[in-house]
RNA sequence: GGGUCUGUGGCCUAGUUUGGAUAAGGCACCGUCCUUCUAAGUCGGUGAUCGGGGGUUCAAAUCCCCCCAGGCCCGCCA
């Protein structure tokens, strides 16, 4: 959980002893510029106007109060801007971040991405990566302890599909991703002339269940090659996963077993294949009627796995498991009783503007491209800024600012709306976009270097001070909103919103040349805001430049 | 066909959970500001009956109903 001295709270706390009591909740954050907080008092029509002028009267006397004006059926409060800056400044003193984490001892696992290693990751995929990870940094900073799980499809059909393609059509190749994927579009080219799916994958499947154990190294190893490539992809957009989880490891596992145990009599069969029957109707098949298992079966028992490790267990899954999830979310916790908290975090696609993203039949842009592209514009504009920086500085600057780009566009964006995927979007840097943020980091790293620090502060507060300082204030409320809803967008509204502020406070307040004191103030509320955007933009996986 | 999600200026996005004071940003376009700490920036301007229609309410982008358009799902695939 976050510790920090929550006004509004204390804003609620103080009016208990009045006829009108109002909650937390009652207090809600002025987003029109007409207060700091607002009260909507036109909602208490029952009581009098007396009690409304001793609620204002009341909060009107709370020290970190300015001023708190009735207009309207509006209470506008103000809050001191000294009072802002001291919570912030001692924070930071104090334990080097706003607001302070307190350790929660619940365990949290995201898993994320588990795309099929049947190909390099491409753009439609990227947004399950970006925004499971930023919802894990997000959940790791709000205190809980955070592990990230990729589960590793080495089991079905689509490998057993890669690996015989590559058998069938690239005989005695080296083993590269290139060949493996030549492969695996090939035979899907191929396979009605083949005699469709179950001729071709039929008998892999069952020499897979028996265990035929040679067979089930060479699978795996056709897919670690695809995974190095999707890992090597993912360091790249700092996506950094902890824990690859084979999904054929659970094929003999203790797990499976439970699972059928946990399940019992909620099994039911039906010419010799297993199901269960979902409350919407739906029939959800564990075991075919040859007696291979499905996806589901390995799948119940990765999550049965999970909740021996974590508390709480978060999937991200593309729009596409959205039933899947309910099924999962209905059998976990009511068929098998598992007593843990299962969250499923959908998101929309990324589609390609008037055709289909697919693997298998090659339409896609890689990651890789997309990264290799931002690099090239990221280095453009990094020459044409002209700076005397060195071709080292030069290279780290046009890396950092293309990864940040590419995953703040991806990020900005309500997970739940889809997203069509544009060029010159995919690689924005200006506006709302990372690098405004990144380079308003810049500015002020340039300030403190530039000036002299001075240990004097003023009493004051200009306009845009205040602003910056309220705005800095809110951001462990956004932190909360975020985590709660698993929305890492709010995260980045967030972080260009106080950017504004920042860049208004920039072009309106002068810091190293004014009196001591000023200076001194101003440098301090400089280096909180680098501190405090810092930490946003981390959670989002964007680092920050010293200079850009 | 059934289910589900989405629809906000020319384009992209926030606001919808918890209905209220001028619908907020960005891109593009027009104009402003580098002899003040980095112009990837700043300031100003043009531009929205919030998909359409009904309803509830003193009050609707927000809640309810119907319709339209688009995405996704409806496998003994994963």
């Amino acid at each position: 959980m976050l510790i920090y001295d929550d006004l509004g709270k204390r804003i609620a706390t103080s009016t208990s002893g009045l006829k009108l009591k109002i909650e937390k909740t009652d207090i809600e954050i002025d987003s029109r510029g007409f207060a700091d907080f607002v009260v909507k008092t036109f909602k208490f029509k029952d009581h009098p106007v007396s009690d409304i002028t001793a609620l204002s009267d009341a909060i009107a006397k709370l020290d970190f109060v300015e001023e708190c004006s009735s207009t309207g059926g509006y209470l506008n409060i103000k809050v001191k801007a000294e009072k802002l800056y001291s919570i912030i400044d001692d924070a930071i003193s104090g334990v080097g971040m706003y607001p302070e984490t307190f350790q929660d001892p619940e365990r949290v696992v995201v898993e994320h991405t588990s795309a099929n290693p049947t190909g390099p990751i491409h753009v439609g995929r990227i947004r399950n990566s970006i925004i499971g990870d930023s919802v894990a940094r997000i959940f790791a900073r709000y205190g809980y302890r955070v592990s990230t799980h990729y589960f590793v499809n080495d089991s079905g059909k689509q490998v057993m599909a890669l690996y015989e393609g590559f058998v069938r059509y690239c005989k005695g190749c080296e083993l590269t991703v290139e060949n493996l994927l030549h492969g695996y579009q090939e035979i899907y080219r191929h396979m009605e002339e083949l005699g469709g799916e179950t001729a071709v994958i039929g008998p892999l499947l069952k020499r897979y269940e028996l265990p035929d154990v040679k067979l089930l190294e060479e699978i795996k190893g056709a897919c670690s090659v695809v995974l190095k490539n999707i890992k090597e992809t993912l360091g790249q957009l700092h996506v950094n996963i902890e824990d690859y989880i084979w999904e054929s490891g659970f094929l003999q596992s203790e797990e499976l077993v439970e699972v059928f145990e946990r399940l019992g009599t909620h099994i039911k069969e039906e010419k010799k294949a297993k199901f269960l029957e979902m409350p919407w109707g739906k029939k959800e098949y564990l075991v075919r009627s040859d007696g291979t298992k499905l996806y589901l079966v390995r799948d119940l028992a990765y999550h049965l796995f999970k909740t021996e490790h974590f508390d709480v267990i978060v999937d991200v899954l593309g729009e596409d498991h959205r039933d899947y999830a309910k099924t999962l979310g209905y059998v976990l916790p009511d068929l098998m009783e598992l007593d843990k908290r299962f969250e499923f975090l959908i998101y929309s696609f990324i589609s390609l503007e008037g055709s289909k993203l697919s693997t298998r039949q090659g339409n896609i842009i890689t990651v890789e491209e997309l990264i290799k592209k931002g690099l090239e514009e990221a280095s453009r504009i990094v020459s044409e800024k002209g700076n005397d920086y060195d071709e080292k500085t030069r290279e780290k600057i046009a890396k950092e600012v293309a990864v940040a780009s590419i995953r703040f566009n991806v990020v900005r964006v309500n997970p739940q709306k889809a997203i069509v995927f544009r060029w010159g979007e995919a690689l924005n840097t200006e506006g709302d976009s990372a690098p405004f943020i990144m380079y308003s980091y810049a500015r002020s790293s340039s300030i403190l270097e530039k000036g002299e620090p001075s240990e004097k502060r003023k009493s004051s507060y200009g306009k845009e001070e205040k602003a910056l300082l309220w705005n800095m204030y809110l951001f462990p409320d956004f932190i909360e909103k975020s985590m709660n809803s698993k929305r890492p967008d709010l995260i980045a509204s967030y972080a260009l919103a106080l950017t504004k502020t920042f860049n208004d406070f920039y072009s309106s307040c002068q810091v190293n040349v004014a009196e001591d004191d000023i200076r001194g103030t101003r440098r301090r509320i400089v280096e909180m805001y680098r501190t405090i955007i810092k930490d946003a933009a981390g959670m989002l996986g964007i680092n920050m430049l010293e200079r850009m």
